[in-house]
DNA sequence: ACATTATCGTGAAATATTTATTAAATGGAT
DNA sequence: ATCCATTTAATAAATATTTCACGATAATGT
């Protein structure tokens, strides 16, 4: 049942989720874990879990369960947990200082290779990143092949930025400013909106009250 | 509650960038908006943007487009932005500094009116916040009528802090730990995992090319 | 060896959401 | 005053996603 057809954006959206949990298990020496265990967890139905996992081929066992193990090796592959991923921070204001400190790398294969900012940092080495003038923008970002940003820039900058990275051959925006930008195709925007986040669960809280299920 | 039905999720979530974006428009003094113009701004698709609204009744005029004032207005009534909205903030780390640093107030209703972290930043007050330590959670929380809190302490307490927050009587929790904290219903948690939404764009970005689309 | 239990995988049903289509209403141009 | 381009609202169709329900099957216990 593969030859992979694409798999659903709702499943793709829950891999990292339990690839996550499944090296926790390993961590812990867990050895088979149920579907109904996974949901426990995670927070998702036991039948949404089962039936993204079947997108892959039968990775379980009846009677039994899922071999975490087995399950952890292929949830690797399928999310290339290879090879260490280069990001680019652009923008070192308080939240990006927030994020040079928070350790992608730990949990998964990512780190901030190189940060950017105006002047204030530049030369400045901040959490083992180094950070560089905007000038050097496009520069570093073709010589360090990274492909991926988080921009915390002010609103007003970000589409212009934008342009640059993408120009650069930025392929990937992990946009934290509340503007929408624009960018062509082929490059993917996933937007952080830390108010709307806040303004979504106050409306949920007062007009959804008995549901809980986030996200 | 009202006779009005249940308004989808989905639409839910977008009504808070629909707000912002209106409160632009007013500022910019423009007086009237069509679903094609909000489209290019907040990157949603005009029909998905006029059945949202449709949902609200008929606010716009045929032929014409939507008064941006009037819209606005109702919106603002929808997302009641009437009153402050206090929130509490679990957790002064590095990203709890950044989001005492992140001014929600000035685009929004909200504002964290108090702090929690372990003795280290105890009694001080920091961006006009108030810390308290973790000791008084319950009883600041309970005095100040807080019903929204920002979790950001390291996941191993998560879930404990979520048992205490909820029988404090919180009713929204913004959970920026990996972990899937469980709650009663009636309380709403909103998963902002950053590890997670880095590694769901580095797997579009490598399996589903050229759709450009985030969230 | 057999029964029992656990648990997957999946077709089908139910929900939810987006997109397409069309008729009706509006404002502005002629 | 009439026509035309615009643009919503409503209905229908198409997609996407979740959930139900149950047969199939592996592991375990007797």
């Amino acid at each position: 049942m593969n030859e992979q057809a694409r798999i659903p954006r709702a499943t793709a959206k829950r891999l990292p989720i339990y690839y996550r949990y499944l090296t926790f298990l390993e961590d812990a020496g867990t050895n088979r874990i149920s579907s109904a265990e996974l949901a426990e967890a995670t927070k998702f139905d036991a039948a949404t879990i089962r039936r993204d996992f079947s997108y892959f081929g039968a990775l379980g066992k009846r009677g039994y369960g899922y071999d975490v193990k087995a399950l952890l090796s292929f949830f690797a592959k399928v999310l290339d947990q290879s090879s260490l991923i280069n990001v680019a921070l652009i923008g070192v204001g308080h939240l990006g200082h927030a994020l040079l400190n928070f350790n992608f790398h730990q949990s998964s294969n990512m780190r901030i290779a190189a940060a950017f900012d105006i002047n204030e940092h530049r030369g400045k080495i901040l959490s083992g990143v180094p950070i560089y003038d905007m000038s050097e923008l496009e520069e570093q970002i073709k010589a360090q092949r990274i492909n991926i940003a988080i921009l915390t820039v002010p609103q007003e900058e970000a589409q212009e930025i934008t342009d640059r990275l993408v120009s650069a051959g930025i392929k990937g925006i992990m946009n934290f400013t509340p503007l929408r930008v624009s960018v062509p195709d082929g490059v993917r925007v996933q937007n952080v909106d830390l108010t709307n986040e806040l303004q979504t669960l106050v409306y949920f809280i007062q007009n959804y009250a008995s549901i809980t299920t986030g996200k």
